[in-house]
DNA sequence: GCCGCTATTTTGACACTGTCAAGATGTGTT
DNA sequence: AACACATCTTGACAGTGTCAAAATAGCGGC
């Protein structure tokens, strides 16, 4: 009955022609260029060639904003992870290996979109959008998975401890990507030359030695 | 000759009794009540029962404030986890595990402080004081010589790796309970509750296994 | 083809931020 | 008493996020 779906335009929108795709387009210029902190609606908004307010139509907030983007790098390193796990050509150790260095690389190739999604202010104080959560949860979830495959596989340790053990190995395993991550990106005490080796002794360390 | 230092007063100080100290002090408060992304300086000299711009002759910058309490935070995790290792009655294990848990427990306990020290915009980018760099390496520095001491004393795998060992195994493990304070600060799939069992799954998965 | 409804965008405004320049005020030294 | 200097204040500026009200554009129905 409707003669204009000829072509599919998801969302034809009435002036600018999907505002909401060419803010987040742009904001991710902008994060890329001059980071997180420097990016501001007023800039963003002049840079889609748009008024101060106007992204307010599309997002309720900057926190919203912000959330949008963050979800879309959950997206990315979800679809990512998931591929090198479920490729039947890898062993358990070429699938660890790739994931702790796929995890650092990730976080060292787009510094500021790591920073953003895992940034205090949006997980903070409940300020999470329903949105991101339901891309990021799934994430962690795969984590979880993985850890778990990797013991049953007898790659890492699960001996017992308190709690779930799965658990507790996955929170501290991401806990060290995460951590490595985030002291490369501040520069503290690592740089980006050592990324390949930091990456590989944790690799190391983790696996259950067999003598 | 100077007849006014019976009582020693470290600053004089003109008008209101060093400033100085009163403001680190009030920013302190400030960061505990309502954290640090809600520290202004404007609010601060308020409180400080002082004018807006006063600060600015006690610190030449918002950022150079924040290096300042910073660096107090890691004067005083140095201290601490000083005391710890040189305590003659505490085995390798025992060591060991304290430095994992009471770092865990230090971020746990004063979030908003480890958050600013450890927030990126203080490193990022040439922020950093001096004073704070003094403060800052030698604690990094012993962290170093612990991991080190654990792996001669066969507590820690030393296998050869790429580049200087134990400055690896130290960047991984430095970077686990970086990032199990930092998830776990955020609140991203963990909770306070959870910090004992992370940390001692942690202890567990670090020491060198003997059949 | 015109009218109204609603989605979209703009203009104006407000409170707040960090920071600079210039002036005022107090303190110690000569 | 006079000067130099440390310290603090007032005024100002550009920038920020966000709200309210007005303007505009596209769609349906008549």
């Amino acid at each position: 009955m409707n003669l204009s779906n000829i072509v599919e335009i998801p969302r034809p929108s009435y002036h600018h022609g999907d505002l909401r795709q060419a803010l987040l387009k742009a904001a991710k210029e902008l994060i890329a260029e001059a980071g997180i902190e420097n990016l501001s609606l007023r800039k963003l908004a002049e840079r889609a060639g748009v008024s101060r307010t106007a992204p307010y139509h599309h997002f309720s907030d900057k926190n919203d904003l912000l959330c949008a983007i963050a979800a879309e790098g959950f997206r990315r390193r979800h679809l990512s992870a998931k591929a090198t796990f479920d490729n039947p050509y890898l062993t358990q150790e070429q699938k660890f290996e790739d994931f702790i260095c796929g995890y650092v690389r990730f976080a060292a190739d787009h510094p500021e979109e790591y920073e953003l999604m895992f940034g205090r202010s949006i997980w903070k104080q409940a300020n999470s959008t329903q949105e991101l959560r339901d891309v990021a949860y799934p994430c962690f979830q795969h984590q979880l998975e993985m850890i778990r495959s990797w013991q049953e596989g007898g790659l890492l340790a699960s001996d017992s401890v308190a709690g779930d053990n799965a658990l507790r190995t996955s929170q501290v395993i991401w806990g060290a990507v995460h951590g490595i991550a985030k002291l490369l990106i501040d520069g503290i005490y690592t740089d980006a030359a050592q990324i390949e080796e930091i990456s590989l002794c944790a690799v190391k360390l983790f696996i259950q030695k067999r003598s």
